[in-house]
DNA sequence: CACATCAAGTCTTGATTTAAGACTTTACGG
DNA sequence: CCGTAAAGTCTTAAATCAAGACTTGATGTG
């Protein structure tokens, strides 16, 4: 059988898939929980993260390739060059929380949460929420019903088992 | 120096290595995705990702191991069992929806969002909106300062996760 | 009965990817 | 001139993945 191949992810038409080729790798949702730390620099991801520096090398030049980085020179003679989310980037953050929080919740340390997250507006530690962007209201698996737009007998489906 | 290994991942004091012990290969969200699009049987997710068996195989035991999927028995003789996914599971979804409308925003095909998602309750398509468990306001990575809950010395951080 | 089929895997072999660490480049500081 | 630093590149060995053949237990067909 025709199996699937990485490099073709990303002219799937399927949105999890094209996104996927980018940040489905092993490393890359470290490397950007690291971004989002506040690391910024080769070395830094290097010592942070203890990932072989060909791999960080390649990722990195992948990441802003597809613009969720953004090389921006330190100094010059040598120039030396960091790293820094683009707004593409940062818009990942809500997908990383989520994945964090579901850590937090379903494979829990005894030590409890090990980093905890403070909404500067409100004031308060929060865990994230999915709400729907037309009636604000929160949403779960079970209340979202997914749709094709191409051409085709559409079936409807709920999006969640049971 | 000493390099990261996966199996040490879940191991680790962060929730997102954690999670991503789990979740976080390269197949594993698109075993998820068609979780949520009710395939439920070995050969289901082999022919709609075109994954080798013995990758698919392992790869259900683990989430089986974890508590994502349970194996449910819809005969008996021979017994065949389908994969459904648990309460765990399904929690991942938001997670998941927020990588799709990534996808869709940016990394789109001419065609448009190949799938869009209607929320029941409001009758809406919508996208996953971020917000804070606490002020129901929306969320993004600047308005999130995370913080350690270990001892040692806390710089105050912006955006962050662990 | 003999044989083909089906679901859900397991096994073998060869191709890719990753890990570990040495090496390179460009510049500065003493 | 020598050592250090940042940001890589290169080489080799180990681990993981792809492709497809094979297995198991039961049913259906001639």
């Amino acid at each position: 059988m025709d199996r699937m191949r990485w490099d073709a992810l990303k002219k799937e038409d399927c949105s999890l898939s094209r996104t996927l080729a980018v940040i489905g790798d092993r490393w890359t949702l470290l490397i950007l929980r690291d971004a989002f730390l506040r690391v910024r620099r080769f070395e830094d991801f290097e010592a942070s993260l203890k990932i072989a520096r060909r791999v960080l090398s390649e990722r990195l030049a992948l990441l802003v390739r597809e613009g969720i980085f953004k090389k921006v020179p330190y100094q010059d003679k040598p120039v030396r060059c960091e790293y820094r989310l683009t707004e593409k980037g940062l818009d990942l953050y809500p997908a990383i929380l989520h994945l964090v929080h579901w850590g937090d919740k379903h494979a829990p340390t005894k030590a409890g949460p090990p980093v905890v997250h403070r909404h500067r507006a409100c004031g308060h530690d929060f865990r994230s929420v999915l709400t729907c962007s037309e009636c604000g209201e929160p949403v779960g698996a079970r209340d979202v019903e997914a749709r094709s737009t191409r051409a085709g007998p559409s079936r409807p489906r709920r999006a969640a088992t049971r």
